[in-house]
DNA sequence: GGAACGATCTGC
DNA sequence: CAGATCGTTCCC
């Protein structure tokens, strides 16, 4: 498994969502690992009103202005994490949020973690909960080796025709369709 | 200084 | 389908 390439990563947020189709996250958190297949997630780019970038740099957001290949977690509604892989050229707001993985190794840790249900995975809150990813992983570089949070290439294509639809849970820019799944 | 509002999830 | 729960943002 190769670690991802930051260049990659540089690129309009809806082309590089499609690119991270497939691609597997190594989350080593709490002393445990879990790795997972990524098969679902959004763009955002800072020109979209849904986007936290759209209205600037803030504290919260001042990652996502950062270089690619940077996670940016931040708190839902006071209780989730959400997890994104910072995108685009270094300064641009752009990000790609992880909405759903399908867990590959680890499972043990993720059902301690979640607990006995089904549904382990499969939203940008459980994801976070699953891997163990929470607001101290702000920041952390998934391009660098021996970091607590990686993104690998195993030689897994995307899809080549994903699902394509509208993201979930906005108010604003509803209409955009720029959640892509795997079939 | 304060109020309103979430890129959500769970359990009733 | 409503409640949880709190940091961030924006407005007074």
């Amino acid at each position: 498994m190769r670690l991802f390439d930051r260049t990659e990563l540089i690129g309009p947020a809806e082309e590089v969502a499609r690119r991270l189709l497939h691609t597997v996250l190594r989350v080593d958190a709490d002393g445990s690992v879990v790795t997972a297949r990524i098969v679902e997630v959004e763009a955002y780019d800072q020109d979209d009103p849904a986007s936290h970038s759209f209205r600037g740099r803030t504290k919260r957001n001042a990652t996502m202005f950062g270089p690619p290949g940077h996670l940016y977690v931040y708190l839902s509604y006071g209780l989730h994490h959400c997890a994104n892989v910072v995108v685009g050229p270094d300064g641009r707001g752009d990000a790609v949020l992880l909405r759903a993985v399908d867990v590959i190794d680890g499972l043990d840790v993720v059902r301690r973690r979640r607990g006995e249900r089904r549904d382990l995975t499969n939203g940008p809150g459980k994801l976070c909960q699953a891997l163990g990813i929470e607001l101290s992983h702000d920041g952390v570089d998934v391009c660098a080796p021996g970091g607590p949070v990686g993104l690998f290439d195993d030689g897994t294509p995307p899809p080549t025709t994903p699902i394509v639809g509208p993201r979930v849970g906005l108010t604003k820019a509803t209409e955009t369709p720029w959640r892509f799944s795997s079939p």
